[in-house]
DNA sequence: GGTATATTTCGTCATGTGGCGAAATACAGG
DNA sequence: CCTGTATTTCGCCACATGACGAAATATACC
């Protein structure tokens, strides 16, 4: 109950499901995820740091810069159930739909030219 | 998403996720999920409500008595797959199981002497 | 080692949410 | 139609949660 609790509760806020599933074409770094939820950096960790709790992502650091990604097959079920039906039913979502547009624009930014921007707010 | 969102945020509070679960079995009046779940019948209502408008459950008026049943196949595909997936992932919980023990009491209690216990409280 | 920068942690504030009791509503039964 | 009862609605309070900025942390680069 209380794994299940966190899984839903990690999903109970949009700005958190619309992250998750920035997330499903493959690892993204925090500073694009700021810039897609337009959002303050401090905001979107916290997001991150509470889906990574209820075990739904992964996380990498590389250097400076922390890349999360989908959880994978190490995740408890209750996580890859909770993934695979909010991946599945939020497929074709217009909201979703103009993030994935959004991301690949910034994907094809620099990075470093990213932060740069938003230091700078 | 609206209707994804309404579903995760109804299912994001234990009270409101034990009592879905206490329907599980087939349908069950206000009264008795107020004993079950020992909050004030204004709160289970409002619970009730909440997962009603998700499209988890339905509802049948009997006289005086309202009784509440898991949402059939009428129900939009959100719910009926969070439905499919709580159920599931809840399978065998600690909480579950003794939530539908105590609940077999209560439904042989009478509902007449239930709501006058309740009135009295 | 010192500085710059990406991210997280912490403190604070505004808003959302769950809880209750009282009042309103809906209905059965005299 | 009037009373009693099951449920819901409403108003209120306490607490949880999301947002931000500032400070702390970690790491690259000079």
């Amino acid at each position: 109950m209380r794994e299940f609790m966190a899984v839903v509760k990690a999903l109970a806020d949009e700005s958190r499901v619309r992250l998750l599933l920035a997330l499903a074409d493959g690892e993204v770094c925090v500073c694009q995820l700021v810039e897609l939820a337009e959002l303050a950096p401090s905001t979107v960790s916290k997001h991150l740091s509470i889906l990574k709790q209820a075990g739904l992502i992964d996380s990498r650091k590389e250097g400076r810069w922390m890349h999360y990604r989908l959880a994978g097959d190490g995740a408890p079920r209750a996580a890859r159930e909770a993934l695979a039906w909010a991946l599945g039913s939020l497929e074709g979502d217009p909201t979703v739909k103009a993030d994935r547009a959004r991301l690949k624009e910034i994907l094809s930014m620099d990075p470093v030219e990213l932060c740069r921007r938003q230091c700078c707010r």
